[in-house]
RNA sequence: GCGGGUGUAGUUCAAUGGUAGAACACCAGCUUCCCAAGCUGGGUACGAGGGUUCGAUUCCCUUCACCCGCUCCA
């Protein structure tokens, strides 16, 4: 098994060479946390995404899809509360490398500090009590010149602490944009930060037209955008990424057992994709890591050579969205529920995944090293192979002459042809015979079939299994039978 | 954004103030009846910009990217 600290690097070099993974504008020397999927990594990543459409929408009787646009009424991000909750003013202390919200580190200055700041910034003396408007004034004063401030004249204390400030930094976590082609004229609206959000303000269309009763699930798959302060991990956090997210409206009485049923669910189908259950947990969120919307929260996690990261958060939003929605737009957000003869708000429960995260956990936990006999069966050597499940992988099916004379190139073409529209089939005749099995061990296709002296006899070829690299040989018109019964 | 580290072929690495070399990979051909074999030939790199210098991949500055922390989340 690969050394744990270096198995990302590892990852990243054999997603670049076997064409997984691009760094993003690599040749203008890349951009920052953003990645590109190659001729491999589409066809993974598509997997993903289907089996989850699958197994998530199309299999159920009680979900239904939708796939809202990107862009959306800038009020729908205030009334979701991410306006509010995404904007940090943050400053850095030096001496200590600390980051606090420079509301919060104002909260906790003696009272000669602010009265200092407010003369000096808002030019207004503080009257009565320090309180919440003249925090928040001063901040927007400091952050309206924030190249002109320096904090450092004020005395500001990090816990108690002197201080080496820094200019204090806006976080916006949302991508702002333009809505019309001049900026002058144009309508500021943002690139959505989540998905969730396109589900909510379509409540009732997706309802009424799907004739939906309590419960039932909205999902959608698609891109979202956010500028985290700290990106990295390779595909772990970026800025551009793309979720995959059901919405699961229930009575409010009922969310504790959705919210428990969905959390096993999930898991469940992490394992299904063939991931080791070992390396997966569904991880309840302390009180503190709540977030603004949520009332209990699980994650299901995987241990990354980085320690255990999130790759879906399943979450009881309560009425939270809806609530707000109906707030901000003035419509009813409620559905009739004919037993009690009552107009509720449903309550939410929401299972949010991430594809690319889903894809690198996959990739993480497929990557092996181990020994393979040499050539001459003397010896052994190092493999790299990907032991992707058959449904995922992006080549089901690789196609091989043994010799590159005798006709077995041209049956070997034959043979691919016809497995193509069929199955994800390659056909590789470069190199000998050896070199093109390990070229695929490193893609992760599970199944090699092989041309040799006997097919020409009794149209019969091998089938090499990537995990145990034994071979079976089936008749050339058995071959997709074979096939299908050891796939989805 | 702050601190630390790194940046040379596709990958992993080397060397050098006088403009670069290996291994593996890749491509073509030959060979090869089963696990990165062999032979021949081939292409490909100093992240970007500026400065110092007669001359910079090498020294300096800036910038960009990646890795490790701080923070946040799918």
């Amino acid at each position: 098994m690969a050394n744990q600290s270096d198995l990302m690097d590892k990852l990243t070099s054999l997603a670049k060479r076997r064409g997984f993974i691009f760094q993003s504008s690599e040749i203008y020397g890349g951009l920052g946390s953003t990645w590109d999927y190659g001729p491999l990594g589409v066809e993974l990543k598509r997997n993903v995404k289907s089996r989850w459409w699958r197994d998530v929408v199309t299999a159920r009787e009680d979900v239904v899809g939708m796939d809202a646009a990107i862009l959306m009424h800038p009020r729908v991000w205030e009334a979701s509360g991410h306006v509010e909750q995404f904007h940090d003013p943050l400053v850095d202390d030096r001496n200590t490398k600390k980051r606090y919200r420079l509301d919060h580190l104002l909260e906790a200055q003696d009272r000669e500090v602010i009265e200092h700041l407010s003369k000096d910034l808002v030019d207004r003396p503080v009257e009565g009590n320090v309180d919440v408007h003249t925090i928040t004034g001063i901040v927007e004063a400091i952050m309206d010149q924030a190249d002109r401030v320096n904090l450092n004249d004020y005395g500001i204390l990090a816990d108690g602490k002197e201080a080496d400030w820094t200019i204090p930094r806006q976080f916006n976590l949302m991508f702002k944009t333009f809505i019309g082609s001049s900026e002058e004229s144009g309508v500021e609206a943002y690139l959505r930060p989540e998905t969730p959000q396109g589900i909510f303000v379509n409540f009732l269309n997706a309802q009424a037209t799907a004739r939906a009763k309590l419960p039932f699930g909205i999902a959608q798959l698609g891109k979202a955008f956010r500028n985290e302060i700290t990106t990295g991990n390779f595909l772990f956090r970026t800025r551009e990424f793309e979720q995959m997210e059901m919405e699961f409206f229930v009575r409010p009485a009922e969310t504790a057992e959705w919210l428990e049923y969905w959390s096993q669910a999930r898991l469940e189908w992490y394992v299904a994709l063939g991931i080791r259950r070992q390396k997966l947990r569904v991880r309840p969120h302390s009180q503190e890591e709540l977030s603004h919307y949520s009332k209990a929260t699980n994650d299901v996690e995987y241990e990354f050579p980085f320690g255990w990261g999130e790759l879906e958060g399943i979450a009881d939003r309560g009425t939270y969205d809806l609530d707000q929605h109906a707030d901000y737009s003035g419509k009813k957000l409620t559905w009739f529920d004919p037993d009690t003869n009552e107009h509720i708000v449903p309550a939410v429960v929401e299972a949010s995944a991430g594809v690319d995260r889903t894809v690198l956990t996959i990739l993480t936990d497929a990557y092996h090293e181990e020994e393979a006999p040499k050539a001459g069966g003397e010896g052994v050597e190092q493999r790299v192979v990907l032991r992707l499940s058959p449904d995922l992988a992006p080549i089901t099916v690789a196609v091989f002459p043994l010799v590159n004379r005798d006709g077995m190139p041209e049956l070997a073409r034959k043979i691919v042809d016809d497995l193509r529209g069929d199955f994800a089939a390659s056909f590789d005749a470069g190199g000998s015979i050896g070199r093109r099995y390990r070229r695929q061990d490193e893609a992760g296709t599970p199944f090699g079939i092989t041309v040799d002296g006997q097919t020409l006899e009794d149209q019969t070829v091998t089938i090499r299994d990537r995990d145990s690299m034994e071979q079976e040989r089936v008749s050339i018109e058995k071959v997709k039978e074979y096939l299908r019964g050891k796939t989805g």
